[in-house]
This record gives C-alpha cells, structure tokens and sequence, in this order.
DNA sequence: CGGAATCTTGAAAGTGTTCAAATCAAGTGG
DNA sequence: CCACTTGATTTGAACACTTTCAAGATTCCG
C-alpha cells in the first residue's frame, strides 16, 4: 500500500525504519472510482493526494462551461488544488477519477506534523515542487511554442499509456483545442504514414 | 544591497542576525546592463537570480527562430532556468535583462552550503517553489481558457508597471501571439472605452 | 438489443497569422 | 538641432488553422 510512496520519496532522501513509520501515519488511502470527485470547485483542498495507481485529473470550468485539464496524474505523481490547499481559499480546480484510483492523502494538519517530526521532509517537498515547477515551465513552453499536432505527439510520448485508456476529448481538453480538431490532427498523422 | 532579499525571505521564514550574515555571504550582486544577459541557451545555468531592481525574461528560441518569452521576472521574484541549475544540463532558455538591472546570484555550490548551514532555508526553498508552481499553473490555465484579449488584460493587471516600459513584441510573445495581434487587440479595446 | 456517449466528418464562421508597406519613435553623428 | 538610420508599431489584404454547428457513424455498456 506505502510501498510505491516509500520508493518515491527515498528517491529523493533517505528515510529510517521509524520515520518511514511515522510517515505512514501521516496518510490516508482512499479508493476513488471512476468520475467520483475527490475536490469540488469552490470547496477548501483539504489534502494533497499521492497517486498510487489510476490517474486523477485537475480541471477548471470557463465561464461558458467548457472543461479544461490543467493536470494529469497517473501513479507516483501528486494532485491537488495547492493554492487552495495552502491557503484554505476556496479552489478553482475539480479533481475526479479518470479511472478507478487508490490515492494517499496527506491533510494540511498531517503534512505540519510530519514536516516538524521529520525535518528532511522539507527537503523532499522542496525537490518535488522544483520538479514540478520544471514541468509547468516546460508545459508552457509547449503553449507558446508547438502547434496542436506537436502537442499532441508530445503527448503520446508522455502518456503513452493514458492515450489508450482516456476519451479523445480529454486530451484535447489538456491540449487546449476542441474534440473534433484533435479528431482531424489525428486522421492527418494517419495519413502520414 | 540584501535588504529587498531579507524582507523577501523573512516574509516567509524568521532568519537570525548571524543567519543574515550567512545568508549575505552567499549571494554575489551583479549588475545587467539592458539586453545583457545572464544566460545563454546551450550554457550551463550556474546560478538562480533574485532580482534586486529592474526586469529580466527567460525566453526560448523555436525552430523557426521565434522567441517565446516563458517568464517575466521584476523586482523580489526569482529567475533561472531551474532545470539547468538542478541537473547541470545545458540550458534551453536564455535570460537576458529587459531593463537595466541588479540581481543577487545564488550558485549551485552556495546554495547548498546555505541550505545545510541554515536549514530553515529548505523551508524557505520549499515555499517559494510552492508558490511559484501556483503561478505557473495558473498560467497554463489562461493558455487553455482565456482569449487573448483576455490574457491580455489579465497581464496588465499583473504587471501593470511592466506594460509602459517594455516593448509591445514582447508582451506579445509572453501571451502566445505575433506582435501585429496585439497591436490591434489594444486598438479594439481603444474603441470600447 | 437499445440508448448514451464518443468520435468523425462537412461546411461556414472566427480568430489569429503572414506578408508587405506605411507610419512612428528613439538614438546617433554631424 | 537636424537628418539619418534603425527598430517598433500599425494597418491592410490574403491566408491558415481552429472552432462552431450540425449530422452521421461508431463504440460502449447495461
């Protein structure tokens, strides 16, 4: 159950028998099913979930009702709505289940404590969120940079997996163009090769 | 010279007069004469800048030879191509200064005599990345949701300073559209007013 | 099997780009 | 201070890509 949170943190630092124990204590798991919610726009991100198999989705909803997925989680990766969750503001993103999904939970109260018992886990939550930070930057990147069909075939390459697994619609959603332009890119690719 | 730095980091964390010092210690000022830069794509990226006074940018060259300016950095926000820094790959951003200005560097080596001297400052790291990854979401955000007259107005709001003094093509760029875009976005909102 | 999503396809409309030319602005050297 | 060069901005017209709207095909699942 904590196996694949120990390897992901001890990645990054080294942990000892008790602070693995203690670490364990600190989270919650949690089976979401498919299209279940684990964060609901306009309530308080009371966690961080580290996903430990499925995948998650974050999402925001524009003022004509469209869906756009700002993040994909799949296992080993975290998900949450952090300004919300820093913050208690009220959050922005939806978060629900693309597919049936085990989650951590980590609360704000729990992360405090584990962050005072276990100073190293300061360090890990820095190497994280600087890992996450390059990620958004390169994401960016691609925005400004590559056209739909580029972003579209660094997609596979990142996920190749969720590109079975997930409708066509949400990786358009992700890529920021509708369902029926991913549909053409699509067909074009086909005829390419 | 540090004060805009001790306030920037005590916002966060309490530092001790001894912790100042260190800290002091640490940094090496520069100063970036206009169209300067700091970094140059290929090069290693040896430090991460805390911006003392005036603006850099990080921007990326594409195939087509366009620039796509990734990050605006002002005064008491950071600047780098973290993903060099980290990992002493060669940079794909380059980094040169809007404006003339002052920076604090902070290198590799630096940074991590500071963080094992002052450990707090893992703290410190840790909640600016956080921080700064909540931007950068928020970003990626607009890029799915928002027009570009939307993001437009949305960057006036955030750098309203920023808008007199830089030249147009580059705020043009950091929106994701051709200069000539932007020219007649503003003379559409000219007309609305 | 049947109903509900999802995906595909076509045609028209929209948004932003490209290319080219004109205008404007700032800085330099005489 | 003016003429000149250089770069930035504006504008127009044609073009390209993406969306929108609508309809048909396909897939999924109870």
């Amino acid at each position: 159950m904590y196996s694949l949170l120990h390897t992901h943190i001890e990645r990054r630092i080294h942990l000892s028998q008790k602070e693995r124990a203690l670490l364990d204590q600190c989270f919650t798991p949690k089976k979401i099913r498919k299209h279940k919610f684990l964060l609901q726009e306009g309530d308080v991100c009371r966690h961080i979930a580290f996903v430990n198999s499925g995948c998650l989705r974050a999402y925001t909803v524009d003022h004509r009702g469209e869906e756009h997925i700002i993040q994909f989680a799949i296992e080993d990766w975290w998900i949450s709505d952090l300004n919300s969750f820093l913050t208690g503001s009220a959050a922005t993103y939806n978060i629900d289940a693309v597919q049936d999904s085990e989650v951590l939970l980590l609360e704000r109260a729990s992360r405090k404590t584990l962050l005072e018992s276990v100073p190293k886990m300061e360090r890990f939550f820095r190497l994280l969120q600087e890992a996450n930070y390059v990620s958004s930057h390169q994401r960016i990147n691609d925005s400004l940079s590559a056209s739909a069909e580029e972003r579209y075939l660094a997609f596979i390459k990142t996920y190749p997996l969720l590109v079975e697994q997930i409708p066509q619609s949400q990786i358009a959603s992700y890529l920021g163009i509708t369902p029926q332009s991913l549909s053409r890119i699509r067909k074009e690719l086909s005829h390419k090769r």
